[in-house]
DNA sequence: TAGAGATAAATTGTATACAGTCGACGAAAT
DNA sequence: ATTTCGTCGACTGTATACAATTTATCTCTA
């Protein structure tokens, strides 16, 4: 274990910063991004910028235009049940593995993660709420301990964020159910059950879908 | 459609010949790239390759180690493992959504691909035989019409073309083997008939899998 | 007024310069 | 001989300058 953290470069600074600006609507979808303008907000060369810029955009959270300027993406709801369509296999998959392979901090990671959400609802904050969920799906996700499979679940849910800030989560019924479903796909990977712990992760996540779809209809409605 | 090729700019050419050298095996597995010499290969300056590392690096296909310079992967029998254990699900996913969405353009290409590798296989042309194999795969991926499909699979593929270039893809029983396999998931994608299109691909994948391990156990044992 | 060119402004693409950092090599000290 | 510092060379990181394009603006014409 590395003590002294490496002295972090300009490129992976600004990437940080314009990925959490991208998440967290700083930026908003189809919003274009001009180089010498984040240069200048940010008091750095354009170089750093660029290289973070050719990250993002393989990250899928940029899009260059045919003439070379690049744009926050703008997700439709077509992208979002594609998106669903890979994370309804994988996220599963993912607790599959996990079940097989978790270590026992891990289990103590989950553990207090469950009764922090537990602690967290009673105070109504939304967004740690949201926050401890988050957290919950990616502690298992490193627990299925193969990387590609974290890499692409986390390339997925960051473009998924788009919508995440959305109502859903703030749909007191879908929490507690979600809560509920927390806990059983503990159980069965605290019992290494892994087609257990697959199936009721996919459940979990079909059930995160159609909430989504409900919700996305209901707003095209309005 | 866009008719004229839009003018490619350097960073994408120096990304494009490095993928490919990668690919290739023109840069071995841990060799170090040196910016500079790169610079003084193409006669061209360090910026667009720089910017081309970035995008490589986020392929999966180069690696930074902790003081900044940059190496090609050195992908283990475990990265195969979990490269396959991803392969395995995401595959078949492609194949379920191609039976429901491929386009009567897409069945024409497969029938045409299939009908070639008859022919090349007479010829006895490995390298033909692999590049139709390969094809064959993508076509389908890309009849999923599911983007997220479509770019995560490529990214494993890519990494996966590490070993593809060994002796698996020449083994001649594994080539008829894997000849009637696509017979049979392109009826069921014909016959838009997801479940079983589903099934076999992940049978044909998991095959490939075993037929690697068994490769590579041997090798080892050599 | 709409449209076609012609300019100018804004923005990206590429090259180059320079600063900072890491590692190898070697000389001095023990 | 081994260790400890320097020092030098090789690279990477960042800034800046300039070229090429794209986009906006303006003017002229029909």
């Amino acid at each position: 274990m590395q003590i002294v953290k490496k002295r972090a470069t300009l490129k992976t600074q600004v990437y940080d910063y314009l990925k959490e600006s991208i998440i967290m609507g700083g930026l908003k979808p189809g919003e274009r991004l001009i180089e010498e303008k984040i240069s200048e907000e940010l008091q750095v060369s354009r170089s750093p910028i660029r290289e973070a810029i050719r990250m993002l955009e393989k990250d899928g959270l940029l899009l260059v235009n045919s003439s070379g300027g690049v744009t926050v993406v703008e997700p439709s709801i077509q992208d979002f049940q594609h998106l669903y369509e890979c994370r309804v296999e994988m996220e599963p998959l993912a607790a599959f593995y996990a079940a097989e392979r978790r270590t026992q901090e891990q289990i103590e990671l989950i553990r207090i993660n469950l009764l922090q959400i537990g602690k967290i609802l009673e105070t109504n904050d939304i967004k740690k709420v949201h926050d401890a969920n988050v957290n919950f799906h990616e502690t298992i996700i490193s627990a299925s301990a193969n990387p590609f499979l974290v890499s692409m679940i986390s390339h997925l849910r960051g473009v998924n964020s788009f919508y995440r800030k959305s109502i859903i989560e703030e749909n007191p019924l879908h929490i507690e159910h979600a809560m509920h479903d927390h806990q059983q796909i503990f159980q069965a990977i605290v019992h290494q059950e892994p087609e257990k712990a697959r199936q009721l992760m996919k459940a979990h996540i079909e059930s995160d879908y159609i909430q989504f779809m409900k919700l996305s209809s209901k707003s095209r409605e309005d």
